[in-house]
DNA sequence: ATCCAGGATCTCC
DNA sequence: GGAGATCATGGA
């Protein structure tokens, strides 16, 4: 397998210079791949590698230049505690691309086309209430629904910016109030998600030690959450590093690039994925999304 | 106008 | 336990 090796220790090199923390020297960090590649849905897009994100009850902007990334407005208290881990920025992605890239040309070719993306590490509330909105629902629209219970249930943060609420906070929704955030038939799953984490049915902190595979049933006990949903909360907020999400496009790129282009089942999509990609089967889920999303997207646009 | 989107559920058999 | 319709919404 190849998968034992252990991690080199990764410091993250930056200075602190007035309001801003300055990346340098940090490789595989792109932020318009580790934003686009569809694992957040709360960014704005500034300017070439520009970004506006609002995290953990903080805004902060993003910006790629040429020698270095710099993030603002923040000091290294707040770099610490939430976006070194917020960004992945410990991982050495070096190695993981390098295994996956192993795979073969296709997972070559697919790390090649967005080596920068990184992993992030999102808040596990907020997370599941945006992947409930995800399903059946086109990106876009899931970004506008998001914002609009944000700005709705969430506190200010500074002007015109709003937190995601806490479940506390989004208590005081009801069918009426979300229907007009325009999330459709999901309100009654978001309703249902607030519930059981206020209740303590679904403990969000507890979540930690359980296995992956306790872990998928205890989200799936909330309705409008299945396999898919689960596992991307678990990727995108629990760093549970070996799921693979399987959304449609990525069977569509499974079939395409592993099956021959056959019909296939989740069950096969899967059971190759973990044999193939072992505990990094989440970070090949994200280079492979981005490739064929970003490919197919482009060719229909011609 | 009709179809469809980072799916899940309900209803049939 | 698998196949098929249904679910709001808005953009193409």
């Amino acid at each position: 397998m190849g998968y034992g090796i252990l991690h080199k220790v990764i410091f993250v090199k930056y200075i602190q210079s007035n309001d801003r923390i300055i990346l340098t020297e940090l490789d595989s960090f792109d932020i318009a791949s580790v934003l686009e590649c569809g694992q957040c849905f709360r960014f704005a897009k500034l300017g070439e590698g520009f970004y506006r994100i609002i995290a953990f009850g903080k805004l902060l902007f993003i910006r790629r230049n040429a020698e270095n990334t710099e993030l603002f407005p923040t000091n290294s208290g707040d770099f610490e505690s939430i976006w070194r881990s917020y960004f992945d920025l410990d991982r050495d992605y070096s190695s993981v691309k390098l295994m996956l890239a192993k795979d073969g040309e296709i997972m070559k070719n697919a790390v090649d086309f967005s080596p920068g993306i990184r992993h992030l590490s999102q808040d596990p509330f907020e997370c599941l209430i945006s992947f409930i909105i995800s399903q059946n629902n086109r990106i876009p629209m899931i970004m506008k629904c998001v914002e609009n219970i944000c700005t709705r249930y969430g506190k200010e943060i500074s002007e015109g910016f709003y937190a995601f609420p806490t479940a506390e906070e989004l208590a005081r929704a009801d069918i009426s109030g979300l229907s007009e955030c325009r999330v459709g038939f999901r309100a009654k799953y978001i309703i249902d998600a607030v519930n059981k984490v206020l209740t303590g049915e679904i403990d969000l902190n507890k979540n930690t030690t359980l296995t992956t595979g306790d872990l998928r049933e205890n989200l799936k006990k909330i309705k409008g959450v299945g396999d898919k949903v689960a596992d991307c909360v678990m990727l995108f907020a629990y760093g549970r590093a070996e799921v693979f999400p399987a959304d449609v496009w990525i069977i569509k790129a499974m079939s395409r690039y592993f099956f021959d282009g056959r019909d296939i089942n989740k069950k096969e999509l899967h059971s190759l994925a973990y044999e193939r990609f072992g505990q990094h089967a989440g970070m090949a889920n994200q280079y492979l999304y981005n490739y064929i999303r970003t490919l197919d997207t482009e060719k229909s646009k011609e």
